[in-house]
DNA sequence: GGTGTCAAGCCGCTGT
DNA sequence: ACAGCGGCTTGACACC
C-alpha cells in the first residue's frame, strides 16, 4: 500500500544518468513547458533504453518521422523538479518514454497482474522504479476496466435509442450524449445526484 | 481557456 | 505490520 506522506520516486532511477542536460528540441516546436527543460534528444535517450534492452540490435528501429514528444520523448520528471520544498509541495507527472510504454503494453497484454519478481525484472528492464511499474499496471488495469463498464453503458444506451422505446428515449439520447461526452469518466456520472432521477 | 490524458496521491479493504 | 489491490481524485501537461 501507498503510505500516505510518502513521496513517491517520481524519476527512473536511472533516466537521470541517460538525461543530457541540453534542452529538448521538439520537431513541431511545441515542447516547452518547464517540466521538459532538461529534457534530452528522446533519440539518444530511446536509443540507450533500446541498447539496454535490445542489446543484440544496434539502433531502435522507430526514430523515423515524426515524433510525438509528448509520448515518446518525455521522462520521468527530475528529482528537482518534484517536492522542493518541505511544505505544499508540487507534484510532477512522470511521463514514460514511448519504448516504457510498449514494453508495458506487451506485458499487459499477456498478463494483467505481475508479481513481485517479475514486476521487478520489468522495472529493471525498463529502468523505471517497481513503484511505478506496479502503479502502472494498476492504472491500466483500471482503465481497461473503466473501457468496459462505459463501452456496456453506451451499448445499452444506443440499444434502446434504436429501438426507439418511447419510455426510453428521452433518458437514451441523454445517455448517448453522456457516453460520448465522458467516454473515459464515467465516474463524473453521479447516478445518485441532481443528474440520477433525470437519466435513472 | 477548455478538455483529454495519465502518473501519482489518497483511502479503504484484504491477505499474509 | 506490511504489501498490494480497487476505486476514485488530483495535478501537470499537451493539444485544440
Amino acid at each position: 500500500m501507498e503510505m500516505s506522506g510518502t513521496i513517491k520516486p517520481v524519476t527512473s532511477f536511472l533516466i537521470e544518468d541517460i538525461l543530457s542536460s541540453k534542452n529538448c528540441k521538439r520537431v513541431d516546436g511545441k515542447c516547452s513547458s518547464p517540466r521538459r527543460e532538461k529534457c534530452s534528444d528522446w533519440r539518444e535517450e530511446s536509443e540507450k533504453l533500446s541498447t539496454h534492452l535490445y542489446p543484440e540490435e544496434s539502433a531502435f528501429g522507430m526514430h523515423t518521422g515524426e515524433h510525438r514528444h509528448s509520448l515518446d520523448t518525455s521522462h520521468p520528471g527530475s528529482s528537482e523538479s518534484s517536492f522542493s520544498s518541505p511544505g505544499k509541495q508540487k507534484r510532477s507527472r512522470a511521463a514514460f518514454t514511448h519504448l516504457q510504454v510498449l514494453e508495458l503494453e506487451k506485458k499487459f497484454s499477456h498478463q494483467k497482474y505481475l508479481s513481485a519478481p517479475e514486476r521487478a525484472h520489468l522495472a529493471s528492464t525498463l529502468r523505471l522504479t517497481e513503484t511505478q511499474v506496479k502503479i502502472w499496471f494498476q492504472n491500466r488495469r483500471y482503465k481497461t476496466k473503466r473501457k468496459q463498464q462505459t463501452a456496456e453503458l453506451c451499448k445499452d444506451a444506443y440499444k434502446a435509442d434504436g429501438l426507439g422505446l418511447r419510455e426510453d428515449l428521452v433518458r437514451a439520447s441523454l445517455l448517448t450524449s453522456f457516453c460520448k461526452a465522458y467516454q473515459y469518466r464515467p465516474y463524473l456520472w453521479d447516478y445518485s445526484g441532481a443528474w440520477g432521477p433525470m437519466l435513472w
